[in-house]
DNA sequence: TGAGGGATGGCCT
DNA sequence: GGCCATCCCTCAC
């Protein structure tokens, strides 16, 4: 099973989210391995894009990452309570990158109950267990990323993607969610999802 | 099954 | 001071 490496992600930011599909995030707390596969994703397309976070070049503490190598993490606080798992795509300053907002638990799963929930994997509801990684906060929460991940390599052995070759699956494509301040942005088919069995 | 509202804080103007 | 790439629970239906 390989990891992918920086050519993987500095391409454009359409086909590396689409290419994102099927893969398997990995999170090593500690040497347990939280592993999820991806199955939704959105692309953020850099300066002309109206619902980036560099766009028209606006170039911050808080975007800085985005500006930089492909291959790294980039991850934000937002509405003062949540985590977001973006990977940055392109080469060196073209800031776009691709936001994971929904996942598939596959090894690890208990731990990542008691991320979410405090509580052990057996004992959860149904909603919860419907409402488990289906969003890009939830699955920040279940696999215990937050701001000191921001700027991590994907090369490296704590966060990182493996490809193992899955394929039998359809991929989706509609607008992205919540962005409405983004005007015509806003109606671009730049969110991809593999259809729920 | 879906809508509605509160929580909550960094970022940007 | 307003805006947010969100989540979760409640309450109708």
């Amino acid at each position: 099973m390989n990891k992918l490496l920086s050519d993987f992600y500095n391409r454009d930011t359409l086909e590396v989210a689409k290419d994102l599909l099927g893969k398997k995030l990995v999170h090593n707390m500690n040497g347990e391995k939280l592993t999820c596969r991806i199955t939704e994703v959105e692309a953020y397309c850099g300066i002309t894009d109206k619902a980036c976070h560099t766009y028209g070049g606006r170039r911050t503490k808080r975007t800085e990452v985005m500006w930089g190598s492909a291959g790294y993490a980039y991850i934000y606080l937002i509405y003062g309570m949540y985590y977001c798992l973006n990977v940055v795509t392109q080469e060196q300053g073209q800031p776009c990158a691709v936001l994971i907002r929904g996942l598939e638990p596959l090894e690890s799963i208990d731990r990542m109950a008691f991320n979410r929930y405090n509580q052990s994997l057996s004992t959860l509801s149904n909603y919860q267990l419907k409402n488990f990684t289906n969003g890009p906060g939830k699955l920040c929460q279940a696999l215990g990323i937050n701001k000191n991940h921001n700027g991590l390599n994907l090369e490296g052995d704590v966060l990182y993607i493996l490809d193992d070759h899955i394929t039998d699956f359809k991929i989706h494509q509609g607008k992205r969610i919540n962005i409405g301040y983004a005007e015509e942005a806003a109606d671009y088919l730049w969110r991809f999802y593999i259809e729920k069995k």
